[in-house]
DNA sequence: TCCATATAGTATCGAGTCGAAACTTAAAGA
DNA sequence: TCTTTAAGTTTCGACTCGATACTATATGGA
């Protein structure tokens, strides 16, 4: 193996990789970036709002982005019925099968080549590295929903879960996505 | 430790946050670049056609960059005297300046907390990644001059080092430096 | 020598990014 | 009710980015 260059350096390069192949299916690499988003984020979780705070970027941009998604058909908005300042995004058909051809995938055949224990190993380190660097900015870790310590376990079989902060009740599905509200334990 | 999120989506987000970081000192995220890559990049490689072979970009994207970078003071121009087809790029001392304010230095913080193994296990993976990436795309890997298959280290002191490729003599400078030639042994 | 071809780089176009700031509704609180 | 806060959109200007066309120079034959 060749000497190591610095890791800011190596995560520059591989941003940039990143964001070459993003530019594919006619989108741009913030347009997968929203797309990839609103197919993981739960129901609470799928607004302008939780958009903007995920990606880290001011709502003026983030309303032109989705804006786009939208002329391409691939997001559909529907104003809230209760707070009718707020606007709900679900993916639709064509979006979903968009995301089929996420170039992102891509990255997988790189990784591959690694064993269980590499993997791990990197995962384990990139997510301290990443939630390390929310903190620093004062921003939220979005993570996954059942990992929150809001979240209640079903008590029985056939009971849905429940959100204690929101006090609603969660479906399985929304169990397993991300949550603009989460926070760890 | 909360449950690991997928690696490719951990450095999706990883590189939005470097995205995100680079807008300061009224520089562009790939302005930022293009001003580490020439700072980094020995004296053969400090041309249009390199930036461009090193971002994998296109090169009329990269002239417009460099464009505004030389527009902003921080690079400077010279044609060659030999080829004069060709243009060497040369950081001002302005743009030596700016590059100390460099955003991706903020990334140093969040790194630290590790150790030097975990630095070092983390840095070789990443490695693995990018190279494997660019392999890949069929594109170069960029390495530093000293560790290419046509360096030649001097042999005696005051001697100066040698480029079997470019059939020249390289200062300890040169050799440190990352060049566009650059194939691992 | 002439000419085709390749190479280094620039110019232009159109869609989109991006922060900043102004603006529009609508909710919430005193 | 009046003010403040919040959710989004709109507009602006500089820049990104691939695609395409273009200029100028080099190179390699016939």
């Amino acid at each position: 193996m060749a000497k190591l260059e610095p890791i800011p350096l190596l995560m520059e390069r591989f941003a940039r990789i990143l964001q070459n192949d993003a530019h594919h299916e006619g989108l741009k690499p913030t347009q997968w970036e929203a797309l990839r988003y609103l197919a993981r984020a739960n129901r609470f979780s799928r607004t302008p709002g939780a958009v903007t705070a995920y990606l880290g970027m001011t709502k003026g941009t983030v309303s032109q982005t989705l804006g786009a998604l939208e002329n391409k058909g691939l997001i559909h908005k529907k104003s809230d019925t209760g707070d009718r300042r707020s606007v709900h995004l679900e993916l639709t058909s064509l979006g979903r099968r968009v995301l089929e051809q996420d170039p992102l995938l891509e990255m997988e055949t790189a990784i591959e080549r690694f064993g269980r224990q590499d993997r791990s190993a990197l995962a384990d380190l990139l997510q301290s590295v990443v939630v390390g660097m929310l903190e620093q900015r004062g921003r939220r870790p979005f993570g996954a929903c059942k990992a929150c310590r809001h979240f209640r376990k079903k008590a029985e079989k056939g009971d849905p879960h429940f959100c204690n902060l929101l006090k609603l009740p969660l479906t399985k599905a929304d169990s397993k996505q991300i949550c603009i509200e989460q926070e760890v334990g």
